[in-house]
DNA sequence: AACTTTTGATGGAGCGCTTCATTGCACGCT
DNA sequence: AGCGTGCAATGAAGCGCTCCATCAAAAGTT
C-alpha cells in the first residue's frame, strides 16, 4: 500500500480510504489510486528474490510433529524418543533447514557468539590473539566473530555497537587507546567485556596483559647473560604504555647486573622499517668506549632495520654488536640474520580472554574482575647468539 | 520449572502435577518437588546478571509515543514530526537504548551484515582482502564480520553455517580448497556468495580472482627487461592452481622473449622459510653456462629464503643473480635485501567482492554471476634492480 | 485390575522488532 | 461551513524460535 501511495502520488491514508471508504474520496483521486494498483499488480511478482529458508514449521509439518518437538529435537534431544528424533532429523536434512540464529537468540535470550574487536589485523600479535580466542571459543561451542578497527577509534566504536546490538554473549576488545568510553558503552547493559593488551589501571573489567616489563627484562638479561656489557635500548619517543614498561624492564636488568653493565637509551621518531639508519648514526657517533655491544629494539621491525643499517655500515651482527627486537612479529621473519626476540604469547592471550569472558558469564552478579598477565618468552636466534653450527 | 524438575530428579510433567493436581502425586515425590522449589527459590534471585537492555517499548513509554513511532524515528525519520523525533531521541539517549539487531532482522527479514570467511589471517593477502571488504562495506552502511578458518575445512564449513544461521546479507569466501560443497551449502537458501581467490571454473557464483598468470608473466618479464637471459622458476611440487598459473605466465614471458632466453624450473618440497638452501644447492649444481642469472620464486617467503641462501653461498644479489618473489607478503618485508615482488591487490579484491555481493542482492532473480579479475602490479626493489642511489 | 508415576509430545505465549492498514486531526479549498 | 486531503501517529500482526504448563498414553506399582 505504501508503494501504491508513492506511485499514485497520494498519501497512504488516501489509498486506505479509496479502498475502504470510496465515497470519501474524490472521483479523480480514486481513479489515480486504482490506476496505480493496476500497474503495480503486474510488477509486484518479479522482485521476490526467493530467499526462502525453511522454518521449523515446515520441518514440523514434514516430520509430522509439532514445532515444540522440533525445538526439543534440536536443543534437548534426550527428551525426544529416538524414533521421533530420527523423523525430525530426516526432515531437517531433506529440507536443508538451518535454524535462524536471530530468532533463537531473540526467543532464548542467549547467544552463542562472542565478538572480538582488534586494533590491527596486520599485526601478528592480534592475529595470534584471534586464533587463540577462536580455539578456546570453539572448545566451548561458541562462535567467534572478528572485526578489525584498523587503528581507528570511530571504527572501534562502531564495531562495539555492532556486537552490542547483536546481543553477543560477550566482547573481547584489543583497543587502540584508552578504552574507557568503549567499556562504558559495552558495559552499560551488562555485556561482559574483556580488554586485551591494554592496562587502563582502573580495573573495571577483566584484562589480559602482556608483562611488558618482563619483555624488556628478558631482553636485557639475555644480552647480559651472553656477556655483553654495554647495552643500548632503542625505542620511539612517544609515551605509549608498553614502551615505557619495556624500558623499565631493561633498566631493572641493567641495575641488577651491577656496575659492570652500562645502558644507553636511544630514541627514534618511529619504529618502522626505515629508522635503523638513524639509530646506527647515533651509535657510531658515540665514543668508542661507550659504543654498545648489544642493542635491544622495542619492536622487531625496528630491530631488523637496525641490523641492516649496521651491516650497511660494515659492522657484523652479532659479532660486533648483538641485536634483538621484541614481539615476534612475522613481518620481521625474513631478515638476513634471524632476529632474536621476546615472543608475546598471543594465542594464549586470546584463549585467556575467552576464558575470562566465560567466567564472567557464569559467575553473573558475583563476578569479580580479574587480570591475567601472560608471560613472554625469549626466542634466541642468530642476531644475538650467532649462527648455530650445522 | 524445568530447573525444579532437574533438581528434584523428576520430569517436568510431575512438577506440573505437583503444583496443579497434588492429589495425583505420591506424597514422597510431592515432598521432593517442594523441597526443590524451596531450594531454588533462594538461589534464583542471584543468578540474574541483570543484563537488561531497554526495549523499544520502554523508549516509547518514556517518549510518550507508540512503538511504531519509535521504529519510524529510527528507520524513517523523515516521516516523523521534528518535535516527536526529538522526544524519541531524547528517550533513546536517556535509556541508553541499542536496538536489538536480532529482532530487527527477524521482523524486517533483512540484515545489514556481511560475513567474510578467510582461509588464513596470518597471510597478508587475506588481511588486505578483509581491510578492503571492510572499507567497501562501511561505505554501503553494512557491517563486516570476519572469521578465520585457519586452513581447516571443518572450520570453514562451521563458519559458513554460522553466517547462514545468522541470515547475513551475503557471504564472501576465500576458500582453502575447492569450495564446491561450501557453495552448495550457502546457496541452498539463496544467500548471495562471492568466492575470492579461487577459480573453480564452474562459474556458479561470482568470483574475484587474481590474474595469477599475469603474476608470473610480470615477474619473468621484469627479469627479461633487466637484461637477464637465464631465468629460474622456483615453486613447490604440489598442484595448486595458482602455482600452475604463475608458472604458465613465466613460461609465456620466456616464450615471447624468443630464443635468447632460457628457463630452468626447480621444485621444492614447500615454500617455507627453510627451503632456500635446497634451491641454492640445485642452482649451484647446474653447469656454469646454464646457471641462472635471475630467479623468480613462487612466494616471497621462499624468495627471501633463497636470497639468504645465495648470500650464504657467497653469491651477491642482485649482481650475480637477481631474485624476486610474488605476493607482497609482509612476512618478507624485513629481508636483508628488499625483495622485488609482484603485488596482489588484496584491498581491491576485498572491495570488489563486496561490490559483487551488493550487486547480487540488488539484482535479485535477474542476477548473472560475474567474474572480476584484479590485476597484480610489479613492485621493484633492490633484490632485482640493485640499491637505488641515495 | 486398578491405581500412580513417568515419558514424550503438544500448543500457545512471548522475545523485540518492522510493517502497514487504519484513524484522528488540521489544513486548504470551495 | 463543509468537504476532501495529507500528515503524523497508532496498534496489531507476524517474523522464527524457545520455553513451559499441560496432557495423553505408556510404564510401573500394589
Amino acid at each position: 500500500m505504501v508503494e501504491v501511495a508513492a506511485s499514485a502520488g497520494v498519501s497512504v491514508g488516501t489509498v486506505s480510504n479509496a479502498l475502504n471508504h470510496p465515497h470519501r474520496v474524490r472521483p479523480a483521486t480514486l481513479a489515480k489510486v486504482h490506476a496505480a494498483i493496476e500497474q503495480l499488480g503486474f510488477s509486484r511478482a518479479e522482485n521476490r528474490p526467493a530467499r526462502t529458508n525453511p522454518s521449523m514449521v515446515q520441518v514440523a509439518t514434514v516430520a509430522g510433529v509439532s514445532v515444540g518437538t522440533v525445538s526439543n529435537a534440536l536443543n534437548h534431544p534426550e527428551q525426544v524418543r529416538p524414533a521421533t528424533l530420527a523423523r525430525v532429523r530426516a526432515a531437517i536434512e531433506q529440507l536443508g533447514f538451518t535454524p535462524n540464529a536471530n530468532a533463537r537468540s531473540l526467543a532464548g535470550g542467549e547467544s552463542r557468539t562472542i565478538g572480538l574487536v582488534v586494533v590491527d589485523l596486520g599485526n601478528t600479535l592480534f592475529v595470534d590473539i584471534a586464533r587463540g580466542a577462536q580455539r578456546e571459543a570453539a572448545a566451548r561451542r561458541e562462535s567467534l566473530l572478528v572485526t578489525n578497527s584498523d587503528r581507528d577509534d570511530a571504527q572501534q566504536d562502531a564495531h562495539l555497537d555492532l556486537f552490542e546490538s547483536a546481543r553477543v554473549r560477550g566482547v573481547v576488545l584489543a583497543p587502540l587507546s584508552d578504552p574507557f568510553a568503549g567499556i562504558q558503552r559495552v558495559r552499560r547493559h551488562g555485556t561482559p567485556l574483556v580488554v586485551v593488551n591494554y592496562d587502563d589501571g582502573r580495573q573495571d573489567c577483566c584484562t589480559v596483559l602482556v608483562d611488558n616489563e618482563r619483555v624488556g627484562y628478558l631482553a636485557a638479561r639475555h644480552m647480559i647473560d651472553l656477556g655483553r656489557r654495554r647495552l643500548a635500548w632503542v625505542s620511539e619517543l612517544n609515551d605509549l604504555q608498553p614502551v615505557r614498561e619495556r624500558q623499565a624492564g631493561v633498566r631493572r636488568a641493567v641495575r641488577e647486573a651491577g656496575r659492570g653493565v652500562d645502558l644507553v637509551e636511544l630514541d627514534t621518531e618511529g619504529v618502522g622499517e626505515n629508522h635503523g639508519d638513524h639509530v646506527v648514526e647515533e651509535v657510531l657517533a658515540l665514543p668508542a668506549r661507550r659504543r654498545p655491544d648489544a642493542l635491544v629494539a622495542v619492536t622487531d621491525i625496528l630491530g631488523v632495520s637496525v641490523v641492516e643499517a649496521l651491516q650497511g655500515a660494515g659492522l657484523s651482527v652479532p659479532e660486533d654488536i648483538a641485536v634483538m627486537g621484541c614481539d615476534h612479529d612475522a613481518r620481521a621473519w625474513g631478515g638476513a640474520v634471524p632476529l632474536t626476540t621476546v615472543r608475546l604469547e598471543g594465542e594464549e592471550m586470546g584463549a585467556a580472554a575467552v576464558r575470562l569472558l566465560a567466567a564472567e558469564v557464569e559467575e553473573g552478579i558475583d563476578h569479580v574482575h580479574r587480570r591475567v598477565v601472560v608471560q613472554p618468552s625469549l626466542l634466541v636466534r642468530e642476531s644475538s647468539a650467532g649462527r648455530a653450527p650445522r
